[in-house]
DNA sequence: CGCATCGGCTAATGGCATTAGCCTTTCAGC
DNA sequence: GCTGAAAGGCTAATGCCATTAGCCGATGCG
């Protein structure tokens, strides 16, 4: 194994901070090659291609989401445990906006599991409320329209106005639970 | 004035079908150049460029997303009226997948005037809560928040398994609902 | 009838992705 | 220590796309 200058970790990472810095629509091969330090087809070593490239980024984002999420949850439970989960999707969201754009909703086989981990955490956030079975789908659904939906417009500056954010996203938040606690029948 | 083969309408009639048959990715001013028959650069003439494409774009899918949500609202009110505009939000996404991604959340003068009008169908449909400035505010940022999540990973096919997509949706209008009529204070 | 202007065209430039094929460095095993 | 295979970098070339410059015919107002 000769140099191992560049690695396909190092590119990811160089893509991160590309898109961090200048955003998703920055991110090209040949940004990626100007900050290694290379010609642009040596990435071509590392990664297949452009496309690659964008998942692997959403990825190491969804892993990192799942990292945070994880955290949130640990030692709680019930609304503490829901509120401390979308707080920290916001807050995720809220310090890597561009870095969120790059997420990539469709779903990929490349991520599945990892997206099949973050799934697993939000059922075990909503365990409290006894959710059973498809019940406990439509939950995690809804959930993560609430936090995907709130996220995005947050990270793309959609909420102009003076208000608190904050408070916006504690109503959000008590939406969820106030929802998940009294039966949708009527 | 010359002959009027073309016009700036025409361009971003083109345009939309473009994204709606192959997705805003698919979206060049080649494409749409070849669908109008056309060499590429004379598109200049009715556009400033590509950016300016995209945004004429979205603008004309927020003007149809707020007439569809006009028309939800209209002679109903309370959680009837939220429930319609809701549903109306997301069958438009559901039923344009790819023309609803093409909807630019970042704020641009251009479509200002047209979020306005947006915004101001959702405060009425809220009106029945009795909410009053800062309150309606949040309210309409959750609102927001909620729709264009469920909307965004419906259109990406973000929601995998074989649940019954009418009924997570409907949980959802309940969250929004129930999480409106309670105060949010604990 | 003349002419300003609209709306189309060709040519040219430059950025980026991607492929092909070369060359050097490094290390595993002898 | 020597060798050869392959990793990992490079240059050259292709092609697509956006964008600009400048040309030219048609059209409709005066």
């Amino acid at each position: 194994m000769p140099r191992a200058a560049l690695s396909r970790d190092a590119v990811v990472g160089l893509a991160l901070r590309i898109v961090d810095e200048e955003g998703p629509g920055a991110l090209t091969l040949s940004a990626v090659a100007g900050r290694a330090g290379v010609a642009t087809p040596s990435l071509y070593k590392h990664v297949r291609n452009l496309a690659e490239l964008r998942v692997l980024v959403s990825g190491r984002v969804l892993g990192e989401l799942t990292e945070v999420a994880s955290e949130a949850v640990l030692g709680r439970s019930g609304d503490e445990a829901l509120r401390a989960l979308m707080d920290g999707w916001r807050s995720y969201a809220a310090r890597h906006p561009h870095r969120y754009s790059a997420l990539i909703q469709a779903p990929r086989p490349e991520t599945a599991e990892a997206g099949d981990r973050l799934v697993g955490i939000m059922i075990a956030a909503l365990r409290a409320y006894g959710l059973e079975g498809p019940a406990a789908i439509h939950a995690v659904r809804c959930l993560r329209a609430a936090m995907h939906g709130f996220a995005v417009l947050e990270a793309a500056g959609a909420f102009q106005l003076a208000e608190n954010l904050d408070e916006s996203h504690a109503l959000l938040a008590h939406m969820v639970v106030s929802g998940l606690r009294r039966a949708p029948e009527a």
